[in-house]
DNA sequence: CAGTAATTTCAGGAATTTCTGAAATCAACT
DNA sequence: AGTTGATTTCAGAAATTCCTGAAATTACTG
């Protein structure tokens, strides 16, 4: 089955965005051809709808797979392999940022507390040590916030996103009421 | 001057997370060496710290200048061009977050909505179809939560990612207080 | 305007990434 | 074991990205 205009278009553009999102046009390809097919597809219909040869499908989906972004499928009396994304967007955004935390954040945070054990050598140092260690501090507060967030069920999660900065209002509120907030947040965290 | 030991490593490892993070192994460092670097820079003496050719670090620097992640400074009596990152972490955050949104979302945004308006042409391409407008719909949420925040004073966004979870509770006893708050929220965003 | 210092541009070479077809591997069935 | 069909691997070709040195441009100075 050939793509319609509308899919093609789709999948062109994810292909085009591919290097920007840090994977190749292949992989955004097919990526999209899954995420819009109402059915599981195996290798040869990707081929089909993406005009690549077979082996860099396989490689593709390989790179898919370990980014967690598809799905392996089997059919009764049908040993080839099927994929999918999965239906719920939701998901897919928790995976893609789970993915995504852990290429491009973690290494570095790691790194970063490796180089805070360092005592600065000189007096330049001083300052790049510093540095160092405020981007430690600040990067690990975004990233217990997300873990946070990731704890939620979806629900919730939506709910939050849906209000938007007037969340703030009832932190306010709270804040009148349950003064020190910030410093039973270490406390808190551990429950 | 040389970078130290400390330095440099930080700086070769921004220069290996570049392609992870979508920039080049010489933007990278730059940007690290720029970052570390107490003083304003010009570019002979990132030349010495990054060892990479005179017009490998204009090239570079005219990226960092087109993501909003590097100030151009000028000193009395001097006419070369002075480089600093801010001193403000936050303000780092926010340009690269709105410049990510920019190169990676908001084109695929325009798109979506783009191909929302075509008619499905067949049976398939409804699900497609309404793929594309669910997938539109997410990320307008996503959005709209981000556009929100990245109006809040820095001290406020701190405090609500530092109560991370702990917001919902809030959340909850308010939604009991008034209610149907879903509800209100387009006529709550346009004030 | 000539001279000088700083920066930018750019053609082409180096390095890296992506893609392909052929061969190898794997797994189910006889 | 042998056959068939599906998938993976991999060496090298193709495409892309990155980097350099030389030349051009810009802008200040005397």
């Amino acid at each position: 089955m050939k793509l319609t205009d509308l899919q093609q278009e789709f999948v062109l553009h994810f292909g085009e965005m591919g290097s920007r999102w840090g994977i190749n046009r292949t992989v955004g390809q097919i990526y999209a051809v899954l995420f819009l097919s109402a059915e599981p597809l195996h290798a040869e219909q990707i081929v089909e709808r993406v005009g690549c040869s077979r082996s860099n499908v396989s490689m593709a989906l390989k790179e898919l797979q370990s980014w967690n972004l598809v799905r392996l499928k089997h059919l009764p009396d049908d040993r080839r392999d099927y994929f999918t994304t999965p239906a719920d967007l939701w998901e897919i955004v928790r995976t893609l940022v789970a993915e995504r935390k852990k290429r491009e954040i973690d290494p570095t945070l790691t790194k970063l507390r490796e180089l805070q054990w360092r005592e600065p050598d000189t007096d330049a140092d001083a300052h790049a040590h510093a540095r160092i260690a405020e981007l430690g501090t600040l990067i690990e507060l975004l990233v217990g916030w997300y873990e946070d967030m990731d704890r939620l069920e979806t629900a919730r999660l939506v709910q939050l996103f849906a209000l938007g900065a007037r969340i703030q209002k009832f932190v306010g509120d709270a804040e009148a009421v349950v003064p020190r907030l910030k410093g039973r947040r270490s406390a808190a965290r551990e429950g």
